[in-house]
DNA sequence: AAGTTTCCATGAAGCGCTTCCACAAGCCAT
DNA sequence: ATGGCTTGTGGAAGCGCTTCATGGAAACTT
């Protein structure tokens, strides 16, 4: 039933070649002869072989696996970011390790811990805010370190100009008639995470109008947590407080469609009585039809493992920031704009 | 700086015995004299040794891992869920790899892949509706399996008995003067995981208010997502239905926190002029003084684990059903009951 | 033509552990 | 005392891989 795996001699003795050849082929050593290689690889396929990991990290003396430590929040952003930042590390023959941070206990546990002495060659941080939770901003390990969604002086940082995606925003509802609400998405409560996203979305919205002359009432501001729910509350309040059209900003996807969905049941139609603008580029912002200021999320995954193979393979210069651009997305829940399309 | 890591061999000549001997130390195994192993223990704790699980699983021909797949969504239960295996395996000298599973197309790769077969001795699946994912209800490895938060004819199973808990909530509440209402949570959209828990709690509510002849209108239940903010458009919803004193279970603590925060705004009492039930025994519930049917997740975590170790260990009867009961907990937001201290 | 360099390939050594066979020492019953 | 047990202990063998010293053959030199 349970086959004996194949093994690196028995791959060799089918390829009819040694050991240390066949081992320079799975590791895309330069040094094999191309005819070589394709014999080699023939035998694998045949045997279905598979390498042992462990076999392979004890010879090696590396793990060969990068950790991604990331909140423990259900969302497409994590989903798309372990997504990209896969693609690159599968290339490499790296191993992935997922650790959720279901708690601050836990986190520091695991970083002091076996697993991480022996399991990662080095560290993706996504969300964190460090300089809430360990001393100088600097996490208790030698490996290499890559935040990303975050920013820090001490590491490689890979993030989102949330700022932009904010006055974008603004500028783009400011051309509208009608009222402008915005809704913010609370901050977590037990600080674990860099939230400030949310914070600075909004600043760069008011700016925006702010410099279109655009008056901001302090009442056109909704707070919530991130849910759909969150945004029928918000709708219901804005409603109470000015009658369509009304211009909202929603600040995450997430809550976008909770507007939606209560316009729809007050009747209200997407785009013309109602206009709302997400954030996030979530999938389902394009099933909706719901206009978003989207990110790059995919590509920053990968910028981010790329930028940790780099520290791994030894580069030692000072920390990196990679500044991703959002991106308008026009769909119906804003309609077409009162006169022209628009161009920024 | 990085200094080598010591071996077995360091602890092996510091203790002044054989290699074997510290093995069999670290291994639990029984017979060692009483005075080497403390001989031992004491040469462990001096050079701060700890054992190089790669070199234990290539050398054991294990893995020495189990791997706990579980939604990605960040609730109490599953960090209690995960405390309480993690106790477990601890002891045994076994490590828990966790698996959120991001999207139905990464769990089936992973079920395929070669991290899972050099990974893992054995799986814990929380939540998971296998039926729906895999032909007859079988997963795609000759790992032991155990299902947690879930039942299947195939695997061992731990659950808790969500009917009995709905019906608890029901006799309770139909104790009370004012209408009863409930909100549900919604099941998830793409149906990946098993969410009956939540019709189960409902269906043994309706039927525990049946069986007290307490008639319950269909309007007078609200459907929602798992956020605060479902709970509160829900109160919202509820206060136009009747007025107080009005009864509500909320299905579950977080959306029973909702109903709380939405009562005090509109300046209604909790325990008075609303009464609110939740479900889960969130550790936030005792915070707020909310009163709950609580569930022992932390058990039942440890008990998932147990009968998977005996899986593991070669145990090979029958699958078996392990059914936990809740218990409710009274706490402010239900007040004293009308007459004497409640008793079920 | 002989020497030098480059390119490929080999397989032993070694990574840090578990397992298992061998053996010593102590115990008991004869 | 002798022969069996039992209980502890030592260390060689081996897990599947990477690395590295070694060397043969081909491709350049001069």
């Amino acid at each position: 039933m349970k086959r004996k795996k194949p093994t690196i001699h028995e791959v060799a003795a089918r390829a009819g070649v040694g050991l240390g050849t066949v081992s320079r082929v799975l590791n895309n050593h330069p040094a094999v002869r191309p005819e070589t290689r394709v014999r080699v690889l023939r035998a694998i396929e045949e045997l279905g072989y598979t390498p042992n990991p462990h076999a392979r990290r004890i010879a090696g003396g590396r793990s060969y696996t990068v950790s991604v430590l990331l909140p423990f929040v259900a969302t497409e952003f994590y989903r798309r970011l372990i997504e990209g930042v896969e693609g690159v590390l599968l290339e490499k023959r790296y191993d992935l390790a997922l650790f959720p941070i279901l708690s601050q206990a836990r986190l520091k546990r695991y970083l002091e811990s076996t697993t991480l002495a022996y399991l990662t060659d080095g560290l993706i941080l996504a969300s964190y805010d460090l300089t809430e939770h360990f001393e100088g901003g600097r996490l208790p390990t030698d490996r290499p370190v890559v935040l990303v969604d975050a920013k820090s002086p001490r590491y490689d940082s890979v993030y989102l100009d949330n700022h932009l995606g904010g006055r974008l925003a603004g500028e783009y509802l400011a051309r509208f008639p009608g009222a402008i609400f915005a809704i913010k998405v609370e901050e977590e409560p037990d600080k674990a995470f860099r939230h400030t996203v949310f914070s600075e979305r909004m600043a760069g919205f008011l700016e925006a109008l702010a410099a279109q002359g655009r008056p901001f009432p302090k009442e056109h501001l909704f707070v919530t947590r991130l849910s759909p729910e969150g945004g029928r509350l918000a709708l219901r309040y804005f409603l109470e407080k000015a009658s369509p059209p009304l211009n909202v900003f929603a600040g995450a996807d997430q809550v976008a469609l909770g507007v939606l969905e209560e316009a729809e049941r007050l009747g209200l139609t997407p785009g013309k009585e109602v206009r709302v603008l997400g954030f996030d580029g979530h999938p389902f912002a394009e099933e909706v039809g719901l206009s978003t200021i989207a990110q790059p999320v995919e590509a920053m995954g990968a910028r981010a493992a790329q930028l940790l193979l780099e520290r791994m393979e030894g580069y030692k210069g000072p920390p990196r920031e990679v500044r991703f651009e959002p991106l308008l997305i026009e769909r119906a829940s804003t309609a077409t704009p009162p006169s022209a399309p628009y161009v920024p």
